[in-house]
DNA sequence: ACTAAACGTTCCGATATCTGGAACACGAAC
DNA sequence: GTTCGTGTTCCAGATATCGGAACGTTTAGT
C-alpha cells in the first residue's frame, strides 16, 4: 500500500496563476519539510510541473531548500507576505468595533491574538478606561505556553505537531504561576481542549489574569483568538468565568466578519464572464 | 500632489507568477480598500495587466469587491491562507526560540543563516536588548567572503567548487579588514575548517564583531549557520570564544529541530516495505 | 560491487497565457 | 454636451506553461 491518501484533489484553477495560489495553499498547510515527489502524490500534478512551480517559488524567496538540495521549507518572503496580511487586514476596523463594545460590556482591556511562527502575536488591542492597566501594545508578541491564547492554539494542533514544536522550545519560567514542566502543560491543554477556553493565571506577568476564547472556524483550525485580560485586583477566575458567554459571543461575531467580511457579495462564481 | 510616495516604481519579477505574488505583497500591506487605477499609480503596471491580475485574484477568491464594484478588499481565502501559513510554521518557532534563548545567554544579537544564490541569508534574528545595537533585518543578504557564516559555507564546500564560486565572484573589499586577496581568504578558509568556528573582525561593517558555528548535519553539508554579532565596543575575540560554547549547544539544538522537520523520519514504527 | 528503483532535473514542440497600446463604455462634474 | 477619470474589452505578437520522454544522480536491495 502507498501512503495515506490525502484526498487529492487535482488542483483546482482555470489559469497558471490560480494553480499556482492553489499549490501555496497545499504548502501552506505543511508543518515539515517536503520534497517535490511527496507533492507530486499530494497533488496529482505532473513531476516537471511541479518541478517549475517549487522553482519559481523558491527562486523568489517564498520557499527555501535545505542543504541537502530535496527538501523545501517556507521562506522568509512568505512569512512576511501572511504575517504583513493579518496585521494590515481590512475588515480590522470590524473586528476593532466587537473589541470595543466587549471591552466596554466586561469592562477590561481585550485583544486579537494570532499565532505567528509559534509565538502568539498581539493583532489588536483595546484598553479598558480604569486607571489600573497592563499596557501591551499590538505588534508584540508573548510565548505560547504562557499565554490563554497560546494554550487554545496548543489544543487544537495535532499531538504530533504539538510535540515537535514543545519540545525545541524551552518553557521559560516568568513567574511562580508559569508552567514550565512539560507534563503539567500537556495537562493542562488537555483541560484546554475539553473546556474550549483557557486561562493565564498569573502565568506570564505577575499580577496579570486573561481568560481566552478561539473564534471558531468551522473550516479547520482557528488563528484568530480573543482574550480578556485585567489585574488580579479586579479579576478573579470565577469572575473571569462570568465574563465567558459575552467573550463567547464576540468571539463568534468575530468568526463571523472573519468569514464573509463583507456584505451580500457571495456570488463569487458567477461573477466572471 | 498625490499622495506618498512609495516609490516602487515597478514589480519585480521575471514570470508572470512571480509578478503576481509582488503584487500580493502591495495589497497584504493595504489596511483599506483599493482601487485599480490606485494600484496603476502605485505600481507603474499598465492597466489591462493589473485589471487581469486582479480580477484572477477575485475569481478565486483571494479578493473581493465592493458593492460599488471598484473597490477591492481582501477576501476569506487569503485570510485563510495567511492564518494557516503562520499556523503550521512551527519549525521556524522552534528555531526563533532556540535563538531567543541563545540571545538571552551571550547577550548580544543572534542570527540565522543559510547560503542561498551564493550570498550569505539571514534568516531570522533576535537583537539584543543592550542599546548599542546594529540593526540588520532578516531576509537580507550578505557577500560569503565577508561573513562568518559565509566563510564556515565555503569552508565545508569542496575545494572544486569553492574555487569556481570564488573565481567569478569579485572579493569587494568593505573594511580595511576585509580579505580581498584570494590567496588569504583561502588560507583563513582553511583555519575555518580546522576550528569549527568563523569570526568576521569588522571585515563587513566597521565595528561589527561576530562569531559562527554550522548547525552540524551529519549526512553532509549544513545549510544552517548560526551567528553572534556584537559591537567591538563591547565584544572582542577572546569574549567571543567564550560563548562559543553556548553557541554550539544553540547550533546542536537548531541541528535537532532540523532532523525532526524531516517527515518520516520521526515515526520509526512504521513497518518499512 | 553491482543492479534496480526512486527521485530530481532537463529537453522541447504544442498549446495556452500574458502583455499592453488602443479603443470603448460608463459615470460624475461642469 | 463635453470633458474628465475610471473600469473594461479587444487583439496580435511575445512569452510562459504544459507534460511526456529521456537523462543524471542518489538511495536501496542483493
Amino acid at each position: 500500500m502507498t501512503t495515506h491518501r490525502t484526498d487529492m484533489s487535482r488542483l483546482e484553477g482555470d489559469t497558471p496563476a490560480q494553480r499556482l495560489l492553489a499549490l501555496l495553499e497545499v504548502i501552506a498547510g505543511k508543518d515539515q519539510f517536503f520534497t517535490l515527489q511527496s507533492m507530486v502524490d499530494e497533488t496529482g500534478l505532473p513531476k516537471p510541473t511541479l518541478h517549475r512551480m517549487l522553482q519559481q517559488l523558491e527562486s523568489s524567496g517564498m520557499l527555501q531548500r535545505e542543504a541537502d538540495g530535496r527538501h523545501y521549507s517556507k521562506g522568509s518572503r512568505l512569512r512576511r507576505l501572511a504575517e504583513t496580511l493579518l496585521l494590515n487586514d481590512t475588515v480590522q476596523g470590524a473586528r476593532h468595533a466587537v473589541l470595543t463594545e466587549l471591552v466596554d460590556e466586561v469592562g477590561e482591556s481585550c485583544n486579537i491574538t494570532a499565532l505567528s511562527g509559534g509565538e502568539v502575536l498581539y493583532l489588536d488591542r483595546v484598553e479598558t478606561s480604569a486607571p489600573l492597566r497592563f499596557y501591551l501594545h499590538p505588534g508584540s508578541r508573548v510565548p505560547m505556553h504562557c499565554s490563554a491564547s497560546g494554550k487554545l492554539f496548543l489544543a487544537q494542533m495535532a499531538p504530533a505537531q504539538r510535540r515537535r514544536l514543545l519540545d525545541q522550545m524551552p518553557l521559560q519560567g516568568f513567574t511562580h504561576n508559569t508552567l514550565t514542566d512539560p507534563e503539567a502543560l500537556e495537562a493542562e491543554i488537555e483541560t484546554v481542549r475539553r473546556q474550549g477556553y483557557a486561562f493565564d493565571d498569573e502565568e506570564f506577568l505577575p499580577g496579570l489574569l486573561c481568560i481566552a476564547v478561539l473564534a471558531p472556524n468551522p473550516e479547520g483550525p482557528s488563528n484568530t483568538g480573543l482574550a480578556i485580560q485585567a489585574p488580579v485586583m479586579r479579576m478573579t477566575r470565577d469572575k473571569a468565568l462570568a465574563c465567558l458567554p459575552a467573550l463567547q459571543r464576540a468571539a463568534e461575531a468575530i468568526a463571523t466578519i472573519n468569514r464573509e467580511a463583507l456584505p451580500d457579495t457571495a456570488d463569487l462564481a458567477s461573477a466572471n464572464r
